[in-house]
RNA sequence: GGUCCGGUAGCUCAGCUGGAUAGAGCAACAGCCUUCUAAGCUGUGGGUCAUGCGUUCGAAUCGCAUCCGGAUCACCA
């Protein structure tokens, strides 16, 4: 319960009754007052001069002078300008915290069995390297958006759909055949995606001395060059054979694979992240296939002189789309519309989001018209949770410059970082090992989630690997910092024999400090159903910042343990409690451990 | 060129359903550990919110135009 909750019905009342006018609760504006001026919630009053027929100062001193009289938990009020700024009560704030601190999940709404249920695809790797630094901003994020959307009320399904078919697996397989000895994860020491990423890489090179060598040698054109380049005739030749399901190519194929999940799953554990579902798109394309010509049959897609079937998206103002190629294999397209057929036979799918990065905005769009024409429920308004990619300072990461951010060595770097920083601030004296361990892994993987989760999605942001990842400021460990020093607290409270009540007595006088903290924290439900409405799990990571913030100043400012008026003592421990909460549900939210100690 | 997204302090980012003097962190400088954890707190300096016009009592926020950056418009995925 928000107090501005209790308060808009008020300002309506003292509007009808001062001027006779009903009032819509959206056009009461009641904001948070500035720190300079005194009061808690400022309402706006301009809107309402032309019912007054007033000046702003006459008009708000008026209304604040009814709220003040009818209203209890209107202690006073103050006119700025325009501005009504309204002092609350203290006993309604401490009503307030009563209300939250009462409430185990404060701000999460559980899902029931008519909630409804929403798939949320994310990760979605290529088999043929291993994963970076942007795939691990999408599997944050997708991580931190189901918990979100499951927070307010929904049933989720996490899934990934795997890319372990197409052109660019055979390149990698065929780069192993041709210059690989017979190598594997145990011979040479490897984690399995990492050596896959290798022949992709060693295929990628030949290629391109191949083509450099037919331009210069039969001076072609880099276009016929690429076409004529017998490597990459070979590795269509591949995919043919395997989607005619050629034993020696399927078999490879599975163990390379097998090879590239192990290798995942291992990076996927370290991350916290796991999946309800995983879909592989070799599974699926035939099922894309079938659909699209059941549309070919209906009328819907068209055929070409040449066989390719294709979409004619004009009338929405695009482009037309090829969905099979001339020689019956599917692309991309083709495979998500399998993969989504397949999904609504599994699971009866209220909504579908795709955690995809921004350069697929099109493909997206072409998508959801695409499933709508096919007929799928949700397809019209499928979301693309589309996100910015993440660079370097120098520009985008660049596989072939060799300039991506291996997920696996980041992690291990802010592990290692965390157990550096610690070590030095003495911070693990007195630990067993493996609860040092445990705190050094929660404090360097906060660290890195928290700095990819905190800027918006949306915007692509920059990543500076020599500027490691901070420990101080607006980071991971200050707010796991601030939530230890809590639990502290609440331990030696323990200690001491201090039994918290469940609720508190609302006679006691607060500072505006105290005030301001239950504020903030009572704002956590509406963060939360903002950020699932929004889809921004950068919203809840910024709220968090500036409780833990204020808190800290708290914190300093003021005793807890050592306060000596029973009473006030008792209240500080139970907001401390309820900020410690909080921040816990909260960074849960973003899939961020919060540790006892640190 | 068409479409979409972005441009806020030296750097990384908040703020964007219009509201008061635009905020944090980092970096720089100066302070605070004999009280509950100093990964903390306090203070100082730092801004043409890309530019222009418009709407409005009021614009970083909304609209239009321009400039800059990115993405996309593949028989790649």
């Amino acid at each position: 319960m928000k107090i501005e909750d209790k308060l808009i019905p008020s300002v309506i009342g003292a509007l009808k009754a001062l001027y006779g006018e009903d009032i819509s609760a959206e056009k009461i504006q009641l904001q948070k007052t500035r720190k300079e001026f005194k009061g808690h919630l400022s309402l706006v009053v301009f809107p309402f001069l032309r019912m007054s027929k007033k000046g702003p100062e006459q008009t708000a001193t008026e209304i604040g002078e009814y709220l003040r009289s009818n209203d209890p938990d209107i202690e006073d009020f103050s006119v700025i300008k325009g501005f009504l700024n309204l002092i609350i009560a203290s006993s309604a704030w401490i009503n307030l915290l009563n209300d939250i601190h009462l409430e185990h999940q404060y701000g999460i709404t559980e899902p029931t069995d008519k909630s409804p249920l929403v798939m949320i695809e994310f990760s979605s790797p290529n088999t043929n390297k291993p994963l970076h630094l942007g795939h691990m901003r999408n599997n944050l994020l997708g991580n931190a958006l189901t918990n979100i959307i499951k927070a307010n009320g929904n049933k989720v399904v996490k899934t990934n759909i795997v890319n372990d078919r197409g052109i660019h697996i055979c390149k990698s397989m065929l780069a192993w055949k041709l210059y690989g000895n017979g190598e594997t994860p145990e011979s040479s020491g490897k984690k399995g995606d990492h050596l896959v990423g290798d022949y992709y890489v060693a295929f990628d090179q030949h290629y391109k001395a191949e083509v450099k060598q037919l331009m210069t040698e039969k001076g072609m054109t880099q276009e016929e060059a690429e076409a004529a380049s017998p490597l990459m005739q070979e590795a269509h030749h591949m995919l043919v054979k395997w989607e005619a399901g050629d034993p020696e190519v399927r078999a490879l194929w599975e163990k390379m694979n097998e090879w590239v999940y192990a290798g995942f799953d291992e990076t996927y554990r370290k991350m916290g992240i796991s999946f309800d579902k995983i879909y592989y798109e070799s599974n699926t394309y035939l099922e894309g296939k079938n659909k699209v010509l059941e549309g070919l049959s209906k009328g819907l897609f068209f055929k070409k002189e040449d066989g390719s079937v294709w979409a004619d998206l004009t009338d929405k103002g695009l482009d037309q789309k090829l969905l099979l190629r001339k020689d019956g294999t599917s692309v991309y397209m083709t495979q998500d519309i399998g993969t989504a057929e397949q999904r609504f036979k599994d699971y009866p799918i209220n909504k579908m989001i795709y955690v995809v990065g921004n350069e697929q905005n099109y493909h997206f769009q072409v998508l959801s018209i695409l499933l709508d024409k096919l007929g799928f429920e949700w397809g019209k308004d499928l979301v693309h949770f589309s996100y910015g990619m993440v660079e370097l300072p120098e520009g985008k990461m660049k596989s072939r410059e060799g300039t991506v951010v291996d997920a696996d060595d980041l992690v291990a770097e802010m592990i290692n970082t965390a157990k550096e920083t610690s070590q030095e601030l003495g911070k693990l004296d007195g630990l067993s090992p493996s609860e040092a361990d445990d705190i050094v892994r929660i404090v360097g993987l906060g660290a890195l989630k928290y700095f990819i989760l905190k800027v918006d999605a949306r915007k692509n942001m920059t990543f500076n690997p020599k500027e490691s990842i901070d420990f101080n400021g607006n980071t991971g460990p200050f707010i796991q910092y601030t939530y230890a020093r809590i639990r502290s607290v609440l331990r030696k409270a323990e200690e001491m024999d201090i039994t918290l009540p469940t609720e508190l007595p609302n006679d006691l006088q607060l500072s505006e400090k105290e005030e301001s903290l239950i504020q903030m924290l009572a704002d956590f439900a509406i963060t939360v159903r903002q950020a699932g409405t929004d889809y921004s799990p950068s919203t809840i990571a910024n709220y968090i910042y500036d409780l833990v913030k204020e808190y800290n100043q708290f914190y300093h400012d003021y005793s807890i343990l050592h306060e000596k008026d029973e009473d006030t003592r008792i209240f500080r421990i139970v907001l401390s409690a309820n900020i410690a909460k909080v921040v816990k549900l909260g960074m849960g939210l973003l899939g961020i451990e919060v540790p006892e100690r640190m």
